[in-house]
DNA sequence: CTACATCCTCTAGCGACTAGAGGAGCAAGC
DNA sequence: GCTTGCTCCTCTAGTCGCTAGAGGATGTAG
């Protein structure tokens, strides 16, 4: 049933690179595979299963160490899933902050490039707001 | 009028750290400053208005190289500002794409965490959700 | 004059990859 | 069989924007 599958294909199906995935395997986030006779990697279905829930905890911006935690709550389905769920809801606060304080930057860029008359530097408001920041007032971090 | 001051205070006024400072100038973002017999740097204000500009506009993201095109512009007030404002424009850009797929993101974290009902991680909506990318139909990048 | 803070240089480390060198294996066409 | 060209292997080093630490010099307050 789970053929087997190169690195190459298996970079393909779940969308991580190659380079990506041995990368992976030497941080310990993947098993290390069987071989081929001629040294070759063969990856498994579950391996590749295994690789999209990183390549998708990656995409929601989840750490690699973050990722290792849910991998090894996922390997023990009868456990509590309270682990995951404090992961998750951390990185829900993280997500709303980020993305206020995009909010404000966009509109802060926004407020620079319509100010832009298109002139010469010295009447830029881009570099003008840039250098001075007093007169900026939003919140980082 | 511009007496100087130590790397701790320009540090301080500017809000960039000490080390910080000392790294922009190792890659040249920031001119050496004149030192004192005793090999302390001593910086002026224009330094400081210089790592102003820099700090505010890593704030809103802007790369190293970004601030360096940036700065050859502030340096030299009579040219266009049109490289400004494409900079500018550019990372607006990157912005509101991160917001959209931040958004995305959100929305699929709350998904998760209202799913989840505390029981075992077999029932677990974080652990279910990050293994099953084909579920999430979300735009990437 | 003694603490202690601040400064100096230098090197190494972080996260999460990415790039490149230098070589071996493999499948297909001639 | 032989060559071409792709994929694969390992290994090291580089990316970005800092940050941390060692080990030492200098400056300042009590």
């Amino acid at each position: 049933m789970s053929r087997d599958v190169s690195i190459g294909a298996a970079a393909k199906a779940s969308g991580v690179k190659v380079p990506t995935i041995r990368f992976y395997e030497q941080i310990g986030l993947l098993p290390s595979p069987p071989r081929t006779e001629g040294n070759r990697r063969l990856y498994g279905a579950s391996d590749l299963r295994r690789l999209a829930f990183i390549r998708h905890a990656r995409e929601l911006g989840f750490e690699i160490d973050a990722i290792r935690t849910l991998l090894v709550l996922q390997d023990d389905p009868d456990q509590s899933c309270d682990a995951a769920d404090k992961i998750a809801r951390a990185r829900l606060g993280e997500v709303e902050m980020r993305i206020a304080s995009l909010a404000a930057l966009r509109k802060e860029l926004q407020r620079m490039i319509q100010g832009c008359a298109h002139g010469t530097v010295s009447e830029c408001r881009v570099i003008e707001i840039l250098a001075d920041h007093g007169e900026c007032r939003h919140h980082h971090q």
